[in-house]
RNA sequence: GCCCCCGUAGCCCAACUGGCAGAGGCAGCGGCCUCAAACACCGCACGGUGUGGGUUCGAAUCCCACCGGGGGCACCA
């Protein structure tokens, strides 16, 4: 367990003079951590009605085991940004939970011979004392497992909805096989080509599986993003626009000799129609199986099966010769009348576009790389000014003048793709078109760990939904050996569990023994968070209106894709269906860096792992997560070799002695120092700007200045007693409270705040700066005489331009530099700069 | 190979978006305490912003090229 109060080691006393109060974190842990979980205090219900509200959260955790240092870093940049609401006056819902399916918990299981569940809920149960121990505000009244039947009953339900809507379905295609574990494997379960688990090279292999239509959102997914841009990271949004990738083209019929049906290709350039001297379908699809000519056909099953031995690795490998097989057919094209062979190859795709492609090898390099290997002819259409590809190897894609193309002679590109496309319409042989390289989400797993998905399969009434009022599936319970990978999902062993009558026609029947890719459960749990305990429904309507959708979202780059896609795509589903009222789930996103060490990315395998609970227990929770917000922006990399929770735990000393002495003084009446209150004053307005603008690191920099000024005051100024100063050392227990919540309710309740009966640094206002201490009546200006700083004189704030341009040049330095002659010019930025320059 | 981000002091990082390069911290050094030390406290920054050009009165900031580091995509027609 985390931060435990095992094993103390003197890195604490980071006391004061013999007599003083010493910072202690250990005794203010275990104070206040009692009085907190009694108190309650973040209670998204509890919140006055009138207050507007904020959304805030964390990507939740996957419990495989206690949190480590990741968790530590994002949990405590969301805890700043939800404590930092809560004290501005908003009512905040900062929920938790759990992604709590997943294969981490069956290879457990397996491994040990026990039950899933147990070792899940036992994880949970650590982390949740962990979070409470590391003090993050959340709302434990709302708190959900995806695991839970009272939760995943509602996945059902929303698959449910999908499937009504044709949005879920089933097809058969070439998925991820590991031949060691006889298991199909998610695409993150494939790590470079090879199975994860066992390091075997992954192979493909065709199964029937179910899928997400998520390509019929494509276009929306990309349109909407134009409202997060500025709120989400560019990073995030330039990934997921690739990972969608548009293209725009057209779509060209071509007859193929002894087929009625034409055979249509996409192209992004049609333009290059008249250079097509071949055509290319994907060996693997159907259509390459029907064009073959009987004669080809052994060659054709050779080949297929050549290629279904290739591993992933050897697949992807970019430089690896081209292959492939006539098919003894041959295909018209549309705009010229000439007959073209067909051809088979595994450099198509199967699954974009239409599975074919017109092959223009003088100007595509993969289309060359084909024709050099099986000597096909080159025609260029395109004239580029690079010497001819057939010669060099070498395609050229570039832009240039169309020639040997009949009506489209001498066009450039863009006018080239306008009247091909025209001329292909008026003929009825093809159109404009936008394919998207997005393909639906294969959601079905054969594991056991996860969501059962809902479906019976009838042999009359085939693939049947689970009536509403049977929800939840629910899992069988089994453990240990019954969860061995045997090429077919453990549930498919469990007869009394998979055997059932047809919901339609009462005839036997069997049930999905498929379950859901965890994915799934994680693309709407952010709308479960509003009303998690509701039986009646996956989210309450009203509920969703207060708080949806969410204010700010934190979490790590490694989702950038997947998980906020598929949010994303389900909230648009989920909008259609009419079930909620609103398009895009996350208003804006946080992603922050991961901790590291040594330059080196944090793994047991490479055993540099920092405990997180040894840091924890040598430095308590208020200096770790501290260092964590102080090392720099939150976006950025942790190098913990770098970093100093000795040094946090220094600073939060400075501030636990100044509370103690400023606490023990008899406090005079009236305002105090003016320099003081000026200093407080700019601290509060600077920090809120910062920690708005999420530059948590400068804040703290700030509270460290105001740390240090309010020390100078103590010793050698007016003193502990001062009015300011005490109001100094509250305003900054206030600030403090969002990076190291135990050390800053010490300070409270040392300031005079009776914490134990509700008045907790949790519950003060945030400072607000009075406008009059920030104005200065004075400043500083540079003068400078060629861009270099020659002079400095101090001025109203008010000063006008020409009144300042005159004193300066008025100045000794000034006119002794000028010796009489005019300036060439003065610029002159009022009120903090003048710069002269000299006739050259 | 293509695209994106980042290079400021020994180290982590600031610099009001073109205006005095240094706020904060770590490490270090000196002082003060001490029999001595640790802790605390006080004090100490000639690095000109990866390199080379350019724009400008003025560049860490804008533009170009290169070097170094990180990330993403890589047969998507």
């Amino acid at each position: 367990m985390v931060g435990t109060r095992t094993g103390r080691v003197p890195m604490s006393d980071t006391s004061t003079p013999s007599g003083g109060d010493r910072y202690d974190w250990h005794t203010a842990q275990d104070r206040w951590l009692p009085v907190w979980e009694k108190l309650d205090q973040f209670r998204a219900s509890e919140y006055p009605a009138d207050r507007p509200r904020k959304y805030v959260l964390d990507m939740f955790a996957y419990p495989s085991g206690d949190l480590h240092m990741g968790h530590a870093e994002a949990f405590a940049i969301g805890d700043v940004v939800a404590r930092y609401h809560v004290l501005r006056g908003y009512a905040v819902l900062h929920p938790v939970g759990w992604d709590s399916f997943g294969l981490p918990a069956e290879n457990a299981a397996i491994k040990r011979d026990l039950d899933p569940a147990k070792w899940t809920y036992a994880n949970i149960e650590t982390q949740a004392e962990s979070f409470k121990r590391y003090a993050i505000s959340f709302d434990w009244s709302m708190r959900l497992h995806t695991s839970d039947p009272g939760y995943y009953r509602w996945t059902q339900w929303l698959f449910l909805r999908m499937f009504e809507r044709g949005l879920a379905y089933r097809k058969e295609s070439a998925v991820n096989w590991c031949p060691q574990d006889q298991t199909v494997l998610a695409n993150e379960q494939v790590v470079g080509g090879r199975c994860e688990r066992c390091g075997t090279a992954v192979t493909k292999r065709s199964l029937t599986q179910w899928y997400f239509k998520i390509t019929e959102y494509a276009q929306r997914l990309l349109d909407d993003m134009t409202a997060l841009e500025g709120h989400w990271p560019e990073r995030v949004l330039t990934m997921q626009r690739n990972w969608i990738g548009r293209s725009e083209g057209a779509r060209v019929s071509f007859a193929v000799e002894g087929r009625t049906e034409p055979v249509t290709v996409f192209t992004s350039r049609p333009d290059t129609l008249y250079g097509a001297t071949f055509m290319v379908v994907a060996a693997d699809s159907a259509l390459a199986d029907e064009l073959c000519a009987p004669e080809r056909r052994a060659e054709l099953a050779g080949y297929l099966e050549q290629v279904a031995r290739l591993s992933d690795i050897e697949r992807q490998s970019t430089d690896r010769d081209k292959t492939g097989v006539f098919l003894g057919r041959y295909a018209v094209n549309p705009v010229n009348g000439e007959r073209i062979p067909v051809w088979a190859s595994d450099y198509v795709l199967a699954d974009y576009g239409t599975g074919a492609i017109m092959a223009v090898p003088a100007h595509d390099q993969r289309d060359l790389d084909f024709a050099r290997q099986f000597d096909l002819p080159v025609r260029v259409v395109v004239d580029t000014g690079a010497p001819d590809p057939a010669q060099t190897g070498v395609a050229t894609p570039g832009e240039g003048t169309l020639v040997n193309s009949g009506p489209i002679d001498g066009l450039t590109k863009g006018d080239a793709i306008r009247r091909i496309v025209d001329i292909l319409a008026e003929r009825g042989v093809g159109a404009a078109t936008v394919s998207y390289r997005l393909r639906d989400w294969l959601l079905s797993r054969q594991r056991f760990w996860g969501c059962p998905i809902p479906i019976v399969h009838c042999p009359t009434c085939g693939e049947v939904p689970v009536p509403e009022d049977q929800l939840p599936v629910r899992l069988p319970e089994l453990s240990g050996a019954d969860l061995r990978p045997k090429g077919v999902s453990p549930l498919a062993s469990v007869a009394e569990w998979i055997n059932v009558a047809c919901p339609r026609c009462g005839a036997d029947a069997h049930r999905d023994t498929d379950t859901m890719d965890t994915f799934v459960d994680s693309s709407w749990y952010y709308l479960r968070f509003v009303s998690p305990y509701d039986d009646q429904r996956p989210f309450d309507p009203a509920e969703l209106r207060k708080w949806m959708p969410v204010d700010q979202y934190i979490g790590g780059a490694e989702h950038a894709i997947l998980h906020l896609l598929y949010s994303r795509f389900f909230t648009k589903a989920l909008y259609d269906m009419g079930l909620i009222e609103f398009t895009e789930p996350f208003k804006a996103l946080l992603n922050q860096g991961q901790v590291i060490l040594n330059g080196a990315s944090m793994s047991k395998s490479k055993g540099n792992l920092v405990d997180l609970g040894e840091e924890l227990r040598k430095y308590g929770v208020d200096a770790v997560r501290l260092t964590m917000i102080f090392a720099g922006p939150p976006d950025e990399d942790i190098d913990w070799a770098d970093v100093s929770p000795a040094g946090s735990g220094k600073f939060l000393a400075r501030v636990w002695r100044l509370a103690s002495e400023v606490g023990a003084a008899e406090t005079t009446r009236g305002e105090g120092d003016t320099e003081v209150r000026r200093v407080t004053a700019r601290t509060v307005h600077e920090a809120t700007q910062l920690v708005e603008t999420h530059r948590f690191n400068v804040a703290i920099a700030r509270l460290m200045e105001l740390t240090n000024a309010l020390r100078k005051a103590v010793d050698q100024g007016p003193g502990a007693a001062d009015p300011a100063v005490r109001e100094g050392a509250t305003i900054l227990a206030i600030m403090l409270s969002l990076f190291a919540p135990y050390c800053a309710e010490e300070c409270w309740s040392k300031l005079g705040h009776a914490v134990e009966t509700g008045d907790t640094v949790s519950r003060a206002p945030w400072p607000r700066a009075e406008p009059a201490l920030l104005a200065e009546d004075t400043v500083v200006c540079v003068i400078q005489v060629n861009g270099k700083v020659r002079g400095r004189i101090e001025v109203p704030t008010s000063i006008g331009a020409d009144d300042l341009r005159d004193r300066a040049l008025g100045t000794d330095t000034i006119a002794g530099l000028l010796g009489g002659a005019e300036p060439s010019k003065v610029i002159v930025r009022a009120p903090k700069l003048v710069n002269v320059v000299l006739p050259a």
